[in-house]
DNA sequence: CGGTAAACGAGACGGTACGTCGTGTCTTTGA
DNA sequence: TCAAAGACACGACGTACCGTCTCGTTTACCG
């Protein structure tokens, strides 16, 4: 049982409040940053009190984190039946496409704020991260079965190979994240770079 | 000329003053990482009054910015007359050690922090990314002469095919960034993943 | 009704902070005098937050004032059936001993303060200056009833008359604040300075 | 001989330096009140460097002291042939017309100022008061030989009798400075308080 | 008349205090 | 009995001045 022994006495917590709360951290979130989203600014936008916002989260980033993730996990996943490598490079233009767009910023911002926190770093790698890597591992294996995979390749390597260069280029910023760059790393990934003997 | 006519008047800014807080940072970042690292802690471990660090840096991240790329400009460099693929695959070593040990930990502080200001993202840009890509496209293009690398692979892709999965290991946290790592990721990258024809 | 129809919500003010903060602030004034009066001193020396000070007063000079005056409140007041001029001339008997005393330092500080700031002068004028002015009407009055003073005198000049000339060598110093001289000043303020026709 | 030997050898002051000063002074003591002078400010609008001012300057209340003296050494002062007490009227009169100006409030600053300096406040009393107490002292010994005056007043009490009321009204704000209010005092000091017998 | 010592302007220095903001905790009233 | 409001102790922020210290540049005197 996950009910108290006596029912809850008193008056309950508010479903309402998380939701106003988190609402509030995403709008504060695209309106001023990470670096200006503030307890005191949730609670006021929110109109809710600050103590409300501390029984449910510790600091104002893991509320971030919660209003991204949940915002995320909205977000339209890629499926079908087409060749696997396809699909591949459907998700890629997308996650090219949305690493482009504001939301880009966002899980920039979100893996910066994971860079102080363990316990964000965890949440973040396991509901966002290895959630990706889940959908690129099937792709990859369904490909292998395809005969379009190498039967040896270590899927582990080969994911930070493929994924990795979206995510150095969204953080560093170094070089456009567009089709035409997303079409060459697939590509390469898949050739190599060495010479052909 | 854009010469000011008559030099610069005035007491000249103190070497000894810039020198004493960035080592003061460094003890601080050290010590308490970059979220601990206050205007008010290097004011005061350094003996140097506030305004003399704001007259040359705008915030604290920004002290530690100058202490990070400091220390990493005296770093070693990759040099020899190795074949370049032997070259590359030392440099890669070098940067999975570094990147696993706490000296990973700032450079981590640093991509996060130019998530925030950038300023400080172009400033780590160039002096820190771009630096290193230039040794390794160096290596890539003695590659490539030597006949060790496709001779239509573009570069700008393949560097970031090969150094890309370092950062994000780094970053996110979910694999081991070790020696057997490294060598699985370039061998990848050097023949690609798609299965032989 | 201007009254809230809810009362006040929140936390309500503490009186132990405004005690202790006043309680440092007197002692501040006594060790250091007005002008080594700061807030960030009066927060430490009270262990309150500096906010907590600045929502009740804008700046040292006005705590101290409440201080000075909370304290002034607590002063003994002449009272009594004597003849009225025998109480007024111990009455600033009573003055001049207590400007001779470092407590005399903290009025003219005060009236020092008041110059820069309307708001402190309106404040001290009627708390400590109106207050003192009235006992003195009041017996000026008495006197006048007992036909020990002229009928058709001006108090309010008579209050300035005979008041002035104690705060006169408080502030400028000039000459002594002993008995000799409020007995000399009140005996010259009855008769005149003219000449018997 | 605590002359140096050889003279003063060399670039000796710049008058225009300390001219510039004290204008300079003098400027933002109207605009900015004494609570706003600060040597920085000083410096910046007189074109000088600050060690030029603390060379000759204390702290920025004495060059308001200074600034403040030298514009009233060059006042008009009472004389003539008249009958003393109605010199002493006249010149009365000036002293309530100028502390009901612009003027008045600097006095009332400078008064606030010496009582957190003793240095400042014997300059202020010997250069100001002493020397208007010297005029006022002549008045009275005048009337007295007049035989408009007792014979045996004391003359310091007189005066504290006749001038205080009107500093002390500058310094409270509590009534009038006005002609009415001079010509009550005066004709009350000159005739007492008391009831005719 | 050429050195030289001191004052000049400018502005950086190590500091202190300012007044504000945000933190995370607490204590009220109101629902 | 929990939520909102908001005060609390704390501490960092970035700024303004303090009074002192270099700088390079005049400027008068003295040898």
């Amino acid at each position: 049982m996950t009910e108290p022994p006596s029912a809850r006495r008193g008056r309950p917590r508010s479903e309402a409040a998380r939701r106003k709360v988190l609402e509030a951290a995403r709008e504060l979130l695209a309106e001023r940053g990470l670096a200006g989203l503030t307890m005191e600014g949730i609670a006021a936008r929110a109109r809710v009190g600050k103590p409300t916002i501390y029984r449910q989260w510790p600091n104002a980033q893991a509320v971030a984190m919660d209003a991204f993730l949940e915002a995320e996990d909205g977000a339209p996943h890629v499926s079908g039946h087409a060749p696997a490598l396809s699909a591949l490079r459907r998700q890629l233009h997308g996650i090219a496409a949305v690493f482009s767009s504001p939301a880009g910023r966002s899980t920039a911002a979100m893996i910066a704020a994971a860079q102080n926190d363990s316990e964000l770093a965890k949440v973040f790698r396991n509901r966002f991260i290895l959630r990706g890597r889940e959908t690129g591992r099937a792709l990859l294996r369904q490909a292998m079965s395809e005969g379009a995979v190498r039967p040896d390749a270590d899927l582990e390597v080969a994911l930070d190979l493929i994924y990795a260069p979206l995510f150095f280029r969204l953080l560093i910023g170094h070089g456009p994240l567009d089709r035409g760059f997303t079409d060459a790393l697939l590509d390469m990934a898949l050739v190599g770079v060495r010479a052909e003997r």
